[in-house]
DNA sequence: CCGGATCCCCAGGGATACTG
DNA sequence: CAGTATCCCTGGGGATCCGG
């Protein structure tokens, strides 16, 4: 990318982020630690392939991340963050929060991924009732899906399914997190398509640190 | 710009601040609250008119900017973030953290601002003896200049020069913020021409929550 | 002088095909 | 599987010009 020319942080970090699809690879690489070239384009659907070779060069010229010859079995390129591509979280995670407002308005034609079915409620989230028992929600998500697991004060979650969850939650992406992510409400993401099924007394404890609600009803 | 197409809530964001010079304009705005199009063209060295007009057509729709005329006397246009462009400070902040790494390097040609030296000390430091008396600082890099007030544990800065301040630094940007930031030490900074004037120990008293020195002397 | 609009040119990005 | 090569086209840089 073209330098801004400016003694600015911000506009040096942009210098180096800054360009088209650059922070959605390390998104992915944060996500998903280690990446083949697959599994980086898989994860950045509608990214050409050219343009993915070029970031990954300029993310490791810069420092961001490391190519590692993965061990002998699979004889391929691993991509890697490096420290400074790590440090990168805390901001991600501030755009994410921030970009939750844009989630509302349904664009049927996105793609959509387990592994970002599992960060939200990861990061946006908090257990409310950090003493209960643990407990796993299932998340299902058109066709993607992903686990919550609650215990001891935390929530984390990841991509995949759970053997016996406590709670399974099932419908469009946006009935989903626009339920835990407290844009929309019960009542609403079953009127969307929602299928709750099991505690359902665990959606209360799941608390989204954003107060994003549209101006409607108020405590 | 052209939207990602994915349902995940960093590529909505970029779908709305990801294009170029659109994140830069916002922190023009957060920094200086209302803006003429004049002022920001001048806070964004190197921004090409029509861009500048087209992102904040495009920053409005997306409804981060409200313009509204100014009172009578001048009869033109304030630009003014809203709720929605006032939340991406976190992002921002983040962001710019980050971007410290990157003020290391010289590189003569960069553009500066006064409010890019205020910003910095105030969102990046602390006063470490939040009970001493207040204090001035005046900071003078490259022709322009900022204050900084200690005070009650809070540090703040704006641009602008104090009547009587307890401290002067002058020197380069690099000089001036990277000592500020904790970046480089007084003796590589006192190197670099920093000139340091008043009562220097009120350098101690300024803490930079970054931890980015290069490995040297640990304490 | 302020607040843009217009024009031309080139670099960066998108899509697809192809190769080691 | 992991990229590279090619082509096309849009979006951005830079300068100049116009209306209020």
């Amino acid at each position: 990318m073209r330098s801004y020319g400016q003694y600015c942080s911000i506009a040096r970090a942009l210098d180096v982020v800054g360009d088209r699809w650059t922070l959605l690879i390390v998104r992915e690489l944060l996500l998903q630690d280690a990446c083949r070239f697959t599994d980086l384009k898989n994860g950045l659907p509608g990214i050409a392939p050219n343009l993915l070779s070029t970031r990954l060069k300029e993310l490791e010229a810069a420092g961001l991340i490391t190519r590692e010859d993965a061990p002998p079995p699979v004889a391929t390129v691993l991509y890697r963050l490096s420290e400074a591509g790590l440090a990168l979280e805390p901001a991600l995670k501030a755009l994410a929060l921030w970009g939750l407002r844009f989630m509302a308005d349904e664009r049927p034609d996105d793609a959509f991924r387990a592994s970002w079915l599992a960060y939200a409620p990861a990061w946006f989230t908090t257990d409310a009732e950090p003493d209960a028992p643990p407990a796993v929600i299932q998340l299902v998500a058109s066709g993607e899906s992903a686990v919550i697991e609650l215990r001891g004060g935390e929530v984390q979650a990841h991509p995949g399914r759970a053997t016996d969850p406590d709670l399974v939650l099932d419908g469009s992406p946006r009935a989903v997190l626009g339920l835990l992510n407290g844009l929309i409400d019960l009542e609403t993401a079953s009127r969307l398509g929602l299928s709750v099924s099991g505690r359902r007394e665990l959606l209360s404890r799941l608390r989204p640190i954003a107060q994003n609600q549209p101006p409607a009803s108020d405590a």
